[in-house]
DNA sequence: CTTCATCATTCAAGTCCTGAACGATTTGGA
DNA sequence: TCCAAATCGTTCAGGACTTGAATGATGAAG
């Protein structure tokens, strides 16, 4: 009958992994006072691939007036910009600030401490080989993946 | 300076992929009326790890209160059954059902299609090699991995 | 047998997110 | 040129999901 188990597929994997992982992050988070959500916002736009609010939006799989309230608390603490699209005044432009990339970058390092903590003991191959497969399958789901 | 990528890091990238996936899957799911968590739920029961709810509440790292309601919804789908333990009254224990076995299996299945889905295309070897990581992963964290 | 811990349950509250409604702006025809 | 329809951002009410505190039942220790 090829009976699967549950908790060997990726599926399965990959959605309770992540969901402590994505609890890890937004505790470190808690002390720049952002969200996961928050950060990977910063990230659309440091990979330029991103303008308006809309387009972040898509990318980021979320509802527009959602991408509302990321970019306010965003913007209040100085870390993205906001301006209307002068060829087309119902766009806002969102773009990084210095202090955005300052941001990002700690919010980076928090990440990468985890990922080490994580990856502790485990081979130094089987880590790049997960990093690259999983890159893969980021693109391969339309996920921002570098 | 060492520059880390956030979209590089796993703590990114098992957080949204796996949110992603996890929407996959409760779409899928949503023919039987469950949520992710029930499937989990009877998941843990299976493993033979568990027997009361709080068992069942630490394992999922969930409050315990949400067991109850999680178990309330699998028991009305006759997928659980609920008695009290009579070395100990205070407790519930929850037993897999054969409906609940055969919920579970058809569970498995589709994330075992979605399974499918994603790794098209992709080199078996490395699927192999992802699923073990993963796995190795999941016991480190202390999540129930087989 | 009294006191304290443990388990399940209920319930109110908090967080996070979406979708509908609106105003401002642009676009594509009549 | 002017108007209808589409697009973008915003606000806001509501829904889904989860937790923590309060409660009652049961058990354990002295």
């Amino acid at each position: 009958m090829n009976a699967v188990k549950l908790t060997s597929t990726l599926t399965f994997r990959l959605g309770t992994l992540g969901a402590v992982l994505t609890d890890r992050f937004s505790a470190r988070l808690a002390a720049h006072d952002l969200k996961p959500k928050h950060v990977g916002l910063l990230a659309v736009l440091d990979s330029g691939a991103a303008a308006s609010q809309l387009d972040v939006a898509r990318i980021m799989n979320v509802a527009p007036s959602l991408v509302v309230s990321l970019a306010d608390r965003l913007e209040e603490l100085g870390a993205v910009r906001r301006e209307r699209d002068p060829a087309d005044r119902r766009r806002q432009v969102l773009t990084l600030t210095a202090e955005g990339r300052d941001l990002l970058a700690a919010c980076a390092r928090a990440a990468a401490e985890l990922d080490a903590e994580l990856l502790e003991g485990l081979d130094q191959d089987g880590a790049e080989t997960l990093r690259a497969t999983l890159g893969t399958l980021a693109r391969r789901t339309g996920l921002p993946a570098d």
